[in-house]
DNA sequence: CTTTACTCTCCCATTATGGGAAGGTCTAAC
DNA sequence: GTTAGACCTTCCCATAATGGGAGAGTAAAG
């Protein structure tokens, strides 16, 4: 049961992930070395693309490349425990939620400061006032 | 009335900029060419440090390189309307808000999921069924 | 003078993604 | 059979913002 290959193009449609970065993926070793066609042409088997599927919803949820290759471990290592994987997940919260607030006070002080401007055609602004250390 | 110039590492210090940035700041002309000492020291007036400090404040605001180039535009003319200014406050925030709404569902997925997860010594895991395409 | 602290310019690295060029290959239509 | 178009290959460049470090020159203080 030989199992059905594709091209890159294929395999990236089917997965979500474009070509170039199905070849960077490659190159920095987050997925093993491709086979290929006499001709140099990469090929890829269903698990081949299942794993690029798998990366691609990791990175939809904001996994870095690098915790991605710690999940893909993971996920291809029977012997794993959940709690390896939720330890991974619940860091990568953490990080999120950093990012979250650190942006949510951004956006506040902005509000502030843009509800404090008329917005109007004089010159004097709060916002500027406030860049420049008023 | 000679203003009181100073060196790259004063100014970092004083604006909170640092040197590197600083540098990097005028090479992509973000600030104009800056005045030199005959041995082609950098000098900066107290001028410059505060456009610096009005840098560092925009940028912990999260404004891009770009939108600092064009606030800094509009802080140094005197016929601006603080429309302009607003507008520019405004898009910023909707750029936050995307990227926080984005980040604050990832993270609910990932709580809803890391709750699912047992997170023992057990390997199957609800995280990585979901990657997996579950 | 010599040491120490500073500065200069270059080059490289990061993170994740894409654009594009120059050239080889596959396929379908003629 | 040949050819056009779609696809693939590698290689280089670019993005945004920041930093590290090397090698060489300068400033200031001992």
């Amino acid at each position: 049961m030989t199992t059905p290959a594709c091209n890159i193009g294929r395999a990236a449609q089917a997965s979500g992930v474009s070509a170039k970065m199905i070849r960077h993926y490659e190159e920095i070793g987050l997925i093993g070395k491709t086979a290929r066609t006499e001709a140099g042409y990469r090929t890829y088997s269903d698990a081949d693309v299942h794993t690029l599927r798998f990366i691609k919803q990791a990175r939809n949820l904001g996994f870095s490349i690098k915790q991605i290759g710690a999940l893909l471990g993971l996920w291809q290592d029977q012997a794993r425990s959940s709690s390896q994987v939720k330890a991974l997940a619940l860091e990568h919260i953490a990080e999120l939620d950093d990012k979250i607030r650190e942006m949510q006070a951004m956006k506040a002080t902005l509000e502030r400061l843009a509800q404090c401007c008329h917005g109007d055609a004089r010159p004097d602004c709060p916002i500027l006032d406030e860049l420049a250390g008023g």
